[in-house]
DNA sequence: TTCATATATGCAAATTTATTGCGTTTATGT
DNA sequence: ACATAAACGCAATAAATTTGCATATATGAA
């Protein structure tokens, strides 16, 4: 399994037919070391926020492109995003009142992409799936 | 079941504690005829954009606060909403190329919301959940 | 190792999406 | 028909994201 200390991040985006840039780096191992989607202002501090936000946007972006990192949608407004290279497929509890985060692994017994797939009519291919639950974290019970 | 003719929006309206104005009334009727979960851009123009744009934000606020719409983000970079009172729970499958969006109806047995509470550490309780799947349809294939 | 070049970056400006404050209007219960 | 809390509209602002273009750099080939 991929850790956070083990994960190689230039070998990432050369294997995606990137370029290796310093900024890149920076990026995958600050989401290396999270366990929840971050907020792109939150990656941009962790960084120490060397990178023009421009640029940040647009690697996220390429990132995503490839499926190095996946971005999540926690309803607060703006996008979320962390490492899915080397990660089991998992879920979000996101609590509607301040906003905590916690990863859940899949439950599903068969590839939910599949079952999706077989249902619709007018799609051909299914490749990636979100899902997101939301409720009340014990703190704010 | 609930379909479009037949919706009331405004009993639905009052007996969520809101009150019934024509705006809101409008907003419900447009998302009545709709199968999929539209913009705030596209429930403007299908209003007749009588409706100021910050009372539209609000008045679809106040509605998903009381669950008679649900908000869904198909990675399109802004909020959509769709009518979920009266409507079983489904999924959402999204093209990644086009923003094509087919409902599928939900595939689980079990309620999802229960297994994830099961699963988490954190969270006294989950009332909902968002399931999208990312793909690409017929046409753009 | 140097070089050519597609790729990535940075800057400035613009766009799109969403929010706030506040005074006025209106739906609703009495 | 009245009082009043809830909604609305307007103007301004904030937040999130994108675009165009000039410069810099990672990478493969010579």
């Amino acid at each position: 399994m991929t850790t956070a200390r083990s994960f190689d991040a230039e070998a990432a985006l050369r294997a995606a037919g990137l370029r290796a840039t310093p900024g890149r780096s920076k990026i995958l191992t600050v989401l290396a070391y999270e366990t929840h989607p971050l907020s792109i202002e939150r990656i941009r501090t962790r960084m120490g926020s060397t990178l023009n936000q421009v640029t940040l946007y647009r690697a996220l972006e390429a990132l995503a492109d490839v499926g190095i990192v996946t971005r999540a949608d926690m309803q607060h407004g703006h996008a979320h995003y962390e490492l899915s290279a080397g990660r089991k497929h998992h879920h979000h509890v996101v609590c509607r009142n301040c906003g905590r985060v916690e990863d859940i692994e899949a439950t599903h017994a068969t590839q939910p992409e599949r079952e999706a797939l077989r249902r619709t009519k007018g799609f051909a291919s299914i490749d990636d799936y979100a899902l997101e639950f939301f409720g009340t974290c014990n703190r704010c019970a």
